[in-house]
DNA sequence: GTCTATAGAAGGATAGAC
DNA sequence: GTCTATCCTTCTATAGAC
């Protein structure tokens, strides 16, 4: 593959990563990702040979940019709150820089869940709570949160932080009319989020 | 209009919602429609004359049946403890029996915000913020929340019920992993996730 | 009001020249 | 590897008979 095969497999990539997470699947037609790129039709198939192929590689790039963002939560060795801190930071600031992402994610595997089942493969989750739990076992302890309320506690976290973004259209609409703006919600948001979850579970 | 009209134009709407709602606008096929309702295609566009129309029908349905299930919070007369634990255990009930619905009308909005607009400018939400807050202010005093944090909360609300419906096609994926029932979890996060918010607002 | 048949356009994919 | 031209299918929408 010469360097020059490299960039327009690239440019062709790119282009349809835009044209997918703007119309999605469906919505989106080979001819618009071509021009996209600067280049014709026919290339894609050279490349790519399907639509739905291409489809995807994109989706699986995307999903996996994705959950590599909730890494640092199981890994970091700070403690509860800095981490609970640090993860409504960092994320809700990718978000920001991706505010298409989510939409386009949770819709994709809900029109076909199958996409997303053998990258779930690789992840072996009862080891990520327990893990989790022994992290931080003294806290949870003191504030008498069990292993088994971890993933309530974690789909809470992410809900927090996603569903603005999956919900933009609406929440935009209504922050519109109250004369807020979307990112400088988003900004008050993740300081809110944190002591939001940390006074949960202090009780 | 006849009778029999009024049954025609109904199988017609009942069937695309069907549709609409599993495939998406983009996804959705009139053949499909037509075949769901049991009549040809040619009569979809004599009773709604175009696609597009038709689509629109089902998602202003759909929209608003998802909205008026959120009145509850704003006018009943419990005290603001019991109305969180009102408002989770309806409206997670009202979605477990309509999953399908968060998913696709947070897509369909995103995808054309505009469709949304003349629904949310029926509203005035300075208005629901100062009712809210008058109807609670003893208790929100007492908790230090001011209104300008209202929308904070509620959208911590709304995620925390709507979120793992829209997100289903993951979530199944990860608690199937672990042994566990979606129903089940979300049996569960009815009073999680009352309880959850309740401490977190009263530190 | 309901059907069959078909127009007309659009989209994915390929053949073949360079 | 890249292009133009085109095939073939699918889809929305309409015409016209009953």
């Amino acid at each position: 593959m010469s360097e020059n095969d490299k960039l327009t497999e690239e440019k062709i990539f790119d282009a349809a990563t835009d044209v997918f997470v703007e119309k999605g699947l469906d919505g989106a037609r080979m001819q618009d990702i071509a021009d996209h790129a600067g280049i014709n039709k026919a290339l894609l198939h050279y490349y790519f040979r399907t639509k739905d192929k291409l489809f995807s590689a994109v989706f699986e790039m995307i999903a996996k940019k994705i959950f590599k963002k909730f890494a640092p939560v199981f890994d970091d060795d700070l403690n509860l709150e800095a981490k609970i801190r640090f993860f409504f930071r960092e994320h809700i600031s990718f978000l920001q820089a991706n505010p298409r992402l989510p939409g386009f994610l949770l819709n994709e595997v809900n029109r076909n869940p199958a996409r997303i089942k053998k990258l779930l493969n690789n992840i072996d989750f009862n080891n990520i709570w327990l893990q989790l739990y022994e992290q931080h076992k003294n806290e949870l302890q003191k504030y008498n949160i069990s292993q088994e309320t971890l993933p309530q506690i974690m789909i809470s976290m992410a809900a927090m932080s996603v569903f603005p973004f999956a919900a933009r259209g609406i929440l935009e609409g209504v922050l519109d009319k109250m004369g807020l703006d979307f990112n400088e919600y988003m900004e008050e948001r993740k300081t809110f989020a944190a002591d939001f979850v940390i006074n949960a579970l202090k009780k």
